[in-house]
DNA sequence: CTTGACTTTGACGTTGCGTCAAGCTCTACG
DNA sequence: CGTAGAGCTTGACGCAACGTCAAAGTCAAG
């Protein structure tokens, strides 16, 4: 007695899946029916869907269609397979919670109605590990004159000095990239610039030396500012080209 | 003074991507550069600049090019869309957790060196809710017996049986979805089938009325089992093919 | 013989670019 | 001024796993 052979539509259905999953599992030889008709029908046999079944089992577990065939074929063991299977997955849950907290953090930041990068840049200093550091040594009164100041401006006002901020952070990542050095003329002249802008943001007041000096220690130590300029080695960059400028400043 | 204009190559390291991203953002649409020479190079100026840095921070947070668009063109908010994608992350969270719970599962399951299904059908009476019912309905050497029938035999023979389990039970599933009656002739054959193949795995000894309607039981109940014919609904049809079956057998 | 259900082989669409490939352009050097 | 080497352009395929038409042959029932 030969073996009961079902149609592609008949298999499709007892397996939970669709004819044309079958069709692509042929193409790509994973799942060959038992036999193919002069008409060039499918039809599958008892072992068929047998392995169909495996098939479909491990795919719910979510692994590749390529790691399957290697595993029924004998190719790689079940286990191992499986375990390097969990061991992704395991990063994707990593790499997805990570993602949930960013946008999460950048929610929160956009219903505060601050832009991020101003965000980060002026209200950055009173929730930092450098908190108390900061109103030491500017007071709580700065960030306070600071944040009225943002507050007041237009919504205009505010973009444009959003631009000026992102036009300097970029060139400073330009510079750091250049290869130019610290004391470079094009390095100064970013210092210089940006001196310019924190008064601005400081509602005219300019940096005494040493908050200069403070302001390039935190941007490296901070990954947040640090962020602004490219990572650590382009806070590293404008710290230090910060530092050159600073003994060039009038007491 | 117009403004500084850079080539694709200078964006893509001031942004850390690279140039085929730029042409394919261009491409479909996202940011087109702010002049095209008349050699077809891009030119970039400092707003496609903002607007690619903007880019790349939700393309970080997971979003979607189009999605982007459309933040990015104010056509969406940018919390309902950041909001809608967080929602998104979360099921995925769950899905993957879910994944990799089964995945786990199988793993211990294959580390135990017994067939996923094999061990659901034979061993699982020993780890059930219904241990105790189970027990007292057949007593422990009952399962004992089973046990040590399975470990004796040899791995064809195993692969046998398996081949034989399989059978059945995707017979049942076809016969659970044709829309046959449980009193049906298919149906009743299969009954029949399915007490043979009961009979082999507890090594010749027949289940007796009582049995047969407890097994059908727990099958819709537990959903381990109900999973081997394709779910409850499934199940439900075994159990009542079952018990349709139980009337005409001998005392 | 007709009709309707089923099957076949293409082939494009999806998502975000990576990766050649062929050919034009720009820049610096001798 | 010629040329080499870098940079730029527009295609076009590849990836993962099928979904979704489309055109056309096949089969079973009336």
């Amino acid at each position: 007695m030969n073996e009961k052979l079902r149609s592609i539509q008949e298999v499709a259905q007892l397996a939970g899946t669709t004819s044309r999953a079958l069709r692509h599992y042929d193409d790509i030889g994973l799942l060959p029916p038992a036999q193919i008709g002069s008409n060039g029908y499918r039809y599958y046999n008892q072992a068929n869907l047998t392995r169909l079944q495996r098939i479909l089992l491990l795919r719910q577990l979510g692994l590749g269609l390529g790691q399957i065939a290697d595993v029924l074929d004998g190719t790689q063991d079940d286990t191992i397979a499986l375990e390097d299977h969990a061991e992704w997955l395991r990063s994707e849950q990593a790499r997805l919670s990570r993602q949930l907290a960013s946008v999460e953090r950048t929610i929160a930041a956009l219903k505060e109605g601050t832009e991020l990068m101003a965000e980060e840049m002026l209200d950055g200093f009173d929730h930092t590990q450098y908190q108390d550091e900061v109103e030491q040594r500017w007071g709580k009164k700065a960030y306070a004159e600071s944040d009225s100041w943002w507050r007041g401006l237009s919504q205009s006002d505010k973009d444009e000095f959003k631009r000026q901020t992102d036009a300097l952070m970029m060139d400073w990542v330009a510079a750091s990239r250049s290869g130019d050095a610290v004391d470079s003329e094009m390095a100064q002249a970013l210092a210089t610039r940006h001196v310019d802008w924190l008064s601005i943001g400081w509602g005219g007041t300019r940096p005494t030396r040493d908050q200069l000096l403070g302001l390039g220690e935190m941007y490296v130590a901070d990954e947040r500012f640090a962020a602004n300029f490219g990572g650590i080695q382009g806070a590293t960059y404008v710290r230090d080209a910060l530092a050159i400028h600073a003994q060039t400043m009038a007491t």
